[in-house]
DNA sequence: TAGCGTCCCATGTTATCCCATAATTAACCA
DNA sequence: TGGTTAATTATGGGATAACATGGGACGCTA
């Protein structure tokens, strides 16, 4: 599970690493790496292990084979996620085209999301958190307390 | 699994690139080289390894022997697929009739599919990708949650 | 014998590997 | 508890390998 914000340098060849625990929680899952896309949602970029790619697959599967919705999300989810490697040391390097999506410079901040994790530009994550705190504060009775379940 | 989408020159041989890691992905299935088709869904290539052929024929054994629909696809799909071996370099040469149903010309836009791939011309491929992009925006409520599976 | 496809080699570019260093954290022992 | 050592992590730089792509040579086929 991806937890936790860190925040590491991009240097000029486009590399940046990976936080360790990010590594550890894709560790053992086929691909040693993470896959990496431009958000739909906004100017950062989503990511995820190959378990999480592979649950896509999953839900995609149950769709009928040539449904037109069924392609477009192939395309978009598929088409548009890139398999990043680790190298030896833990490190990525992004692509040109991802890192002017979430108008990445010098820095990148990786927000552990839970099964996701997100990468953005300091600038436009502090933008985004404060929103965020506003936001949860307002809405904070959404979020209840789960009922248990056996033997967690 | 095929991910992610790449641009290659298609030279005055009809010779192409196949990206490294479609290559990597279809390595190791017996075959070495890719299966291309004309898609019936429109004016692009569809192709894979040769386990995605071997799952096709599987599926239609399960078919009525004598159902016009399994001949069809029988048809289409064996008797439309070319087996395209790589040469030493990692390239295929692309048949004439499938260039020309995809409106190629000096490059070809490999798109991963997950199971399989397809292939466009530039500017067919930046036209259907706007589509795409803008039906999953509109759509993604439609991919239910992934379901979750152990230690995720 | 002309055309086509395949093989082989050459090249520039890009990405990856490997080593070194620094900074932080964890471990250990007095 | 304090202080030293060892491990892990992040990051920089240079060397190396991989990749995409062009061109020529060879052989098959019509």
């Amino acid at each position: 599970m991806f937890v936790s914000t860190t925040t590491n340098a991009i240097d000029a060849k486009g590399r940046v690493s990976v936080p360790a625990d990010f590594r550890a929680s894709v560790a053992a899952q086929g691909f040693n790496g993470v896959y990496v896309w431009r958000s739909f949602n906004g100017p950062f970029l989503e990511g995820g292990g190959q378990r999480l790619l592979e649950d896509y697959a999953e839900a995609i599967e149950e769709m009928d084979p040539y449904d037109d919705a069924r392609t477009a999300f192939e395309r978009v989810i598929f088409g548009g996620a890139r398999a990043l490697a680790f190298e030896s040391t833990g490190r990525v390097s992004l692509p040109r085209d991802l890192i002017e999506h979430a108008g990445l410079s010098s820095s990148a901040v990786f927000v552990g999301m839970g099964r996701r994790f997100e990468i953005w530009s300091a600038e436009a994550h502090a933008e985004q958190a404060g929103k965020d705190l506003s936001y949860a504060r307002e809405h904070k009775a959404a979020l209840r307390r789960p009922r248990r379940r056996e033997g967690a």
